[in-house]
DNA sequence: GCTTTTTAGCCCG
DNA sequence: CGGGCTAAAAAGC
């Protein structure tokens, strides 16, 4: 597995990948290593706010549900929010449930569970909501 | 399997 | 603005 961070204005990000697969992303933790350039670089346009989508392959790893939420953050469309109720609706489940789900995200900014909100708050967010502010206004959102 | 724990929410006073 | 509540999933047994 090999592992490369890089430094945005939000703090380093940390990113794995293994056998051309990314397998998990890090928030505010530096790694040494390389990673594959063409991965490295849809993220960093990304981050940009240039790029709005990513097609690399992912290897994913949780529980049924837990992917069935995550593969269902893709659907949400760039620049949009939903709250956690809603997509609990959604997926005929709690709010909560959605909650912890998010939390074991391993690979947010991919499975951009940065568009989930609370009703009338933020929510939460793995690595600081400095980092969920900022993903939401790369993607021009209005907070 | 059943029971306990945990939760990045929600609603109501 | 706090407290209490709830549902559901994961961890523990």
């Amino acid at each position: 597995m090999n592992c490369q961070s890089v430094v945005t204005r939000c703090g380093c990000l940390c990113i794995c990948e293994e056998d051309g697969y990314v397998v998990k992303i890090e928030f505010n933790r530096t790694c040494d290593g390389k990673i594959d350039k063409m991965i490295l670089e849809q993220l960093l346009d990304y981050l940009r706010g240039v790029r709005k989508d990513l097609t690399f392959q992912v290897k994913v790893s949780g529980t049924e549900f837990q992917k069935r939420v995550w593969y269902a953050l893709r659907n949400i469309p760039y620049g949009h929010t939903i709250t956690y109720k809603d997509l609990a609706i959604k997926l005929g489940t709690s709010p909560r449930a959605i909650g912890q789900a998010l939390k074991a995200n391993p690979l947010p900014v991919y499975f951009p569970c940065h568009r989930v909100v609370g009703k009338n708050s933020l929510g939460g967010f793995t690595g600081g909501l400095d980092w969920k502010k900022m993903l939401l206004g790369t993607e021009g959102c209005s907070l």
